[in-house]
DNA sequence: CGATAACTTGATGTGACTCAACTTAAGTGG
DNA sequence: CCACTTAAGTTGAGTCACATCAAGTTATCG
């Protein structure tokens, strides 16, 4: 957050951002992005606000710049189900569309560098090549979605946990430093239990059980709520039910 | 089938295409139609061939003609998941990347639109219009796997079963008659029970059950396997745990 | 430091998976 | 074209993982 906040916008041609190199504004020339600079500017949402609530007409669309954006539906029952998480340099938004099928709520304080939605459409049309790198991105989103849901279908509640604490490991080591690092030894999980266990498909009860599961066993200690230590990684992937390169492959999407 | 083997290839410039006017192509010109032509074929696959394996490399795209495509995973265990399934005038083929994350399996007989993928690609960067049809398609898309990852999860196998008959007795109106015709009475699901268990992430056995469970409280008439007919719609509705109208939207996908 | 939310732990009921037998449909070759 | 074979679908019994309800414990924030 405190490093964020003077970072000029994510597509600022003084070429400071934090993101810049992951997000699709790699793609454009430096007049293209002064011109994606005059459209956007960063906003700050607290942890909870809406950004965009389901069924509503959206106008802004943008890029996650710091925290953690999660995307949901709730059902008429009112339950919540989370069908996406977004990190920072993930586009979010629902472009070419009147209103979104789900909501955008953050999940931690959350950075946003947002830009009015008709204005980023029109400059897609004129920006073929950046619009071909939204198509990738988008491909790519809907390979991780559809692998997820392959995740969170078939397996058990202790095998998604495992996964999404392996995961989560990894991603944070491909954000923070470069190359093919070791996992680091501590995962930071910054969502609320209703949250993952949303993410997940189960409750947080259940969430607690297989957490406190994997504690005794040795696999991770618990630090805090939201901080593990990795004791044993070759027996979470074990739990995971997954092989350790898939888990790599997901955790780099 | 018989129908279909008469027809030229779906982006034929003779125009005489069964989903010409539902598929990507319907933003390009006569000339641009006729390149799409050239370097298109039509090709059958029957019931349970592989059209496209998972992890292997890639080089066929194209769009479906006739029948029903699913894209599933199989993950170490063995176990399928079908991620997803594609209709007549839906996209197939992973752009844009070396190899799918899935397997393209003909889940009925099928006939397909394909095209060389490298030559599709090419066509696309020189196209930006058809590439802007595409990105529409391809996050449409994305919000219809994640809708159904939503429900797959949140719900139980009853909800799941009932939603399917239902998407399905619509799909098929959407599909033949115009307009906002009410859902036949007949309900055609062209899948294997292990097909749709695998796509509801259930067994046939609980499937099965499900099924003579509507059956036996009059909310349909087991025709045979694969037809159902529909005595209680609103009954069905009800099982579904869903409004109508997101039903109905979810069908129009 | 007190209040409220977040998380954990416990007890209990049940939906759905598993293993297994049976029935019906779909191919196949003589 | 019909017996034979094999696959597909249905039904049954038993078990278990997970949701639910409820109480207790630990954080978090004013």
């Amino acid at each position: 957050m405190s490093q964020a906040a003077e970072l000029s916008c994510v597509c600022g041609k003084s070429g400071n951002c934090v993101i810049y190199n992951r997000s699709v504004c790699a793609a454009g020339s430096a007049e293209d992005l002064a011109q994606l600079d005059r459209i956007s500017h960063q906003r700050t949402y607290a942890r909870g606000s809406v950004i965009q609530a389901q069924g509503e007409p959206c106008d802004i669309v943008g890029n996650i710049v710091e925290g953690v954006v999660k995307l949901s539906s709730t059902s008429v029952n009112g339950d919540d189900h989370i069908v996406g998480l977004l990190f920072p340099s993930d586009f979010f938004g629902r472009l070419f569309a009147e209103e979104s099928r789900f909501s955008y709520e953050a999940a931690t304080d959350v950075t946003l560098c947002t830009m009015n939605k008709p204005a980023f459409e029109r400059f897609l049309v004129e920006h073929p090549a950046i619009e071909h790198e939204m198509l990738k991105a988008t491909l790519d989103e809907l390979d991780a979605v559809r692998e997820w849901a392959a995740i969170t279908n078939g397996h058990t509640t202790m095998q998604r946990v495992a996964t999404l604490l392996y995961v989560f490991s990894r991603r944070a080591v491909n954000q923070h430093a470069k190359g093919n690092a070791p996992a680091s030894r501590i995962v930071h999980v910054p969502l609320s239990r209703r949250d993952i266990a949303d993410y997940l498909g189960t409750t947080p009860e259940t969430l607690s059980r297989n957490i406190q599961m994997l504690a005794r066993s040795k696999v991770i200690r618990n630090i805090n709520a939201k901080h593990f230590e990795l004791l044993n990684p070759a027996e979470l992937i074990r739990h995971s039910g997954e092989t350790r390169a898939d888990l790599d492959r997901i955790a780099s999407v």
